[in-house]
DNA sequence: TCAATGGAAGTTTTT
DNA sequence: CTTCCATTGA
């Protein structure tokens, strides 16, 4: 192996070494403390990957350790890959034996191959996803008789979850736990659950984690091996570990205590999945004598943009404390824009990104952050009329698609005939005839034998048990199955895969159904098998998909994204658009209805770190009405829109923006929803909590500074048209023709000829 | 066994 | 409003 640019052959003795020239000073100083327990505190956008990879870089180039001697964890795949990427850029080929640089998950599986029989699996062990797991203990709940409805396999799994991240194992649960579900038998399905997974040689998300820990409590010589292997241990985004990864990593370090933690508590965002930010809180006790670097000069963000996410924090009550602050100078402020209604909300974005692309800004520099998933749809309905490149992220993921369920199904079943919940999936997928009778049959027959759901059909096939046409068809599979199995060996999984989707006739049964939904389930399936291309064998290619759940097609089209904050975590735009700052929406509901301060607190980091996402210009809006669950709620302004630092900030009302009439105390006369309040009385329980609130409680939005405008009033047709009735034929772009059956306000309720009935905004359609 | 129908429930964030 | 489900009937 060759280690490029050591510190003593590309430098003179003095001169600092290429990966550490750029750095500031604290950052140099987090990177030259090698030896020890560091805490780097790093502000939003201060250059931690920097630091930490240029850490990296030092470490090897110094020759304190070979790449395969580092530990360095990351929190997403995401990050995992760009930070491989950007140590490759230090160290050229070496980075290739950086074989511990990985997700948590990824490293806790990787080791778990090693150590399975210690856990009782086997290697060639499955990673069920949250989608298994729930049918899984949906059976478990059949099975021992309880009722389904009343204790949801939902709130199992939530549970187990918990306490899997914990570090909880069944029979460390105490009494209250114990008490959580079923009147006390919390344990008991914990406990049949993991037994069935063992069962299924399978294990879910938390056990790559709680299974390793447990080797390492327990096999002493396992755990010493990795004490000895790991000369250096590296951890990101350490305010978002949780028990489980905290306790691996003190057991790991607890030796050596060359451990850097990487973090920011004010970024803490994940504790409703276990992350405590304690443990970043509290670094300074475990490993006494840490070293404290904190990194506060942001290179990413204008002043005021730093401004308004730092006067935001500020709020907040628990915090270890850091003042970000820039050399740059200048910039816009941030904007925070109230509007009517959600529609007109999507529709102002639009117009503001058009606008940005006329000035020639690149639309991937381009983000909408929202704060929960379904806020994505307006944006999604108003960009496709306007015709404007948008990408979604997240969301309804690639591998989560049904068909792609399936044809992994398939794949599961040839590499690991044990993996009953796959076969259970596609036994009748594409339809053969096959139904709950039948599988009834094969499961008592599987637990009378304590074979695998596969092996037990087969057998039962060849009975006279079943009756001739299903046991023909069962026979026929596995058959089907068997001769796969041999092909896995000689032929790519990419070609296995497209075998398959032939043999079964799932293709055709797609290309049977001749609409749009499948051909574009057909196009996803091809999709799927060139990602398989890169894989050699099936097991490497399983354990990629059950890990590495993201995918990033099309990403150098010219495109603008929408996604939550949560997923935008760690990245940057030069524009971003924060829509649905509305009590409710942001902080959202649950947040405010459970969890107590410690909820609202996180919801206020989570606007800290979708503020400091943005390089150059940040824009805030927030709508007086929204449609959540086909409802319309009114709501009031968020809170954290009136915690903005008015220096920092510009507001902008259109006449329409539910806010200023809020504002300005109007009454119920002069509400252009009032005639809609009497109609419905069902509207004022309609209206969001937040309205409640701030009627019982006085909450003041009060704006200090309002510059109203009359900009986009326009769009907001208080007035109906007067050329269109009920009874009116319309022509709509995008619907067609058709027959306007209510009208109210400017939204018409249409049934259209081809597309059905739509609820639509009047200025889109002529009178036919 | 399958398709249609109706009703109920759920809707944050992710490895 | 959707989506998922369970139940019903063919």
């Amino acid at each position: 192996m060759t280690l490029p640019g050591t510190a003593s052959n590309s430098a003179p003795s003095g001169e600092i070494p290429l990966y550490a020239a750029r750095l500031n000073a604290p950052q140099r100083e987090a990177v030259l403390t090698t030896e020890g327990p560091v805490l780097m505190l790093a502000g939003a956008g201060t250059g931690k990957t920097a630091a930490l990879t240029a850490r990296l870089a030092h470490l090897v180039a110094t020759r304190r350790a070979w790449p395969s001697e580092i530990l360095c964890v990351t929190f997403t795949n995401r990050a995992a890959r760009e930070m491989r990427e950007r140590v490759a850029h230090h160290l050229g080929e070496a980075v290739e034996g950086m074989s511990w640089l990985g997700t948590f998950h990824s490293i806790g599986a990787k080791m778990l191959r090693r150590h399975a029989e210690l856990v009782g699996l086997q290697s060639n062990y499955t990673i069920i996803d949250t989608d298994d797991q729930l049918r899984l203990l949906k059976q478990l709940i059949v099975e021992n008789d309880l009722d389904e409805k009343r204790w949801p396999a939902r709130q199992l799994a939530g549970l187990i979850d918990r306490w899997k991240n914990r570090g909880l194992n069944p029979e460390d649960l105490d009494a209250v736990e114990n008490e959580a579900y079923a009147n006390g038998r919390g344990q008991q399905f914990y406990r049949l659950y993991q037994d069935r997974l063992k069962a299924l040689n399978a294990c879910d998300f938390g056990d790559l984690l709680l299974h390793m820990l447990n080797v390492f409590r327990r096999e002493r010589e396992v755990l010493a091996h990795y004490r000895q292997r790991f000369k250096y241990i590296l951890v990101d985004e350490y305010q978002d570990t949780n028990q489980v990864q905290y306790l691996w990593l003190r057991l790991l370090a607890q030796e050596r205590k060359n451990i850097c933690v990487v973090g920011d508590d004010d970024q803490s965002i994940y504790s409703w999945r276990g992350a405590e930010v304690a443990n970043i809180l509290r670094f300074e006790k475990d490993f006494p004598g840490a070293h404290v670097v904190r990194l506060e000069q942001n290179y990413r963000s204008t002043p005021h943009i730093l401004g308004a996410a730092s006067g935001l924090i500020d709020a907040n009550s628990q915090r270890l404390g850091k003042t970000l602050w820039t050399e740059v100078n200048g910039g816009d402020k941030v904007r925070v824009i109230g509007v009517w209604d959600a529609p007109e909300e999507a529709r102002r974005v639009g117009e503001e990104i058009e606008r940005l692309e006329r000035e020639g800004a690149p639309l991937e520099q381009i983000a909408i952050l929202v704060r929960a998933q379904y806020q994505t749809r307006e944006f999604e309905d108003r960009f496709i009329q306007i015709g404007l490149n948008y990408r979604i992220v997240g969301g309804f993921r690639f591998y989560e698609r049904a068909e792609i369920r399936d044809a992994l199904a398939y794949l599961r079943v040839i590499a690991q005939p044990q993996d009953d919940l796959a076969f259970e999936r596609i036994y009748n997928q594409p339809k053969r005839g096959l139904g709950a009778k039948t599988l009834e049959k094969m499961h008592q027959h599987a637990r009378r034998t304590g074979l695998p759901l596969a092996a037990a059909s087969l057998q039962l096939a060849d009975s006279d048990e079943l009756p001739a046409r299903p046991a023909n068809t069962i026979g026929g599979l596995m058959r089907q199955f068997l001769k796969w199995r041999e092909q896995a060996e000689k032929v790519t999984p990419a070609e296995l895969l497209r075998t398959v989707l032939d043999e079964t006739g799932y293709n055709a049964m797609l290309e049977a159904e001749k609409t749009a939904e499948a051909s574009g389930r057909l196009e996803n399936l091809s999709e799927l098998a060139r990602a398989m291309e890169e894989y050699e064998t099936l097991g490497d290619f399983l354990e990629h998909v059950s890990l590495v759940m993201d995918n990033d097609a099309d990403q150098n089209s010219e495109k603008v994204t929408i996604m939550t904050m949560h997923a935008a975590k760690g990245l940057e735009f030069d524009n971003v658009f924060l829509p649905g700052w509305e009590e409710g929406v942001f902080p959202s509901q649950r947040a405010l209805d459970e969890g107590g301060l410690a909820s609202l607190e996180e919801e206020r980091r989570l606007a800290y770190v979708a503020i400091t996402r943005a390089r150059r210009r940040c824009t805030i809006l927030h709508a007086a009405n929204r449609r959540i669950y086909g409802q319309w709620t009114s709501s009031i302004p968020s809170r954290f829109v009136g915690e903005l630092p008015a220096d920092h900030i510009e507001e902008e009302t259109t006449l329409t923006g539910g806010a200023s009439l809020w504002r300005a105390g109007m009454t119920e006369r002069e509400d252009p929803f009032a005639h809609l309040a009497r109609e419905r009385p069902a509207r004022t329980q309609t209206r969001g909590p937040g309205w409640q609130r701030a009627l019982t409680t006085g909450y003041d939005a009060t704006p200090k500074r309002l510059k109203e405008t009359t900009r986009s009033a326009a769009s907001f047709a208080a007035k109906p048209r007067t050329d269109i009735a009920i009874g009116q034929r319309v022509f709509h772009d995008k619907f067609g023709y058709g027959t306007v059956t209510d009208q109210e306000g400017n939204r018409l309720e249409i049934e259209f000829e081809q597309a059905g009935t739509k609820r639509v905004i009047d200025s889109f359609v002529t009178a036919a």
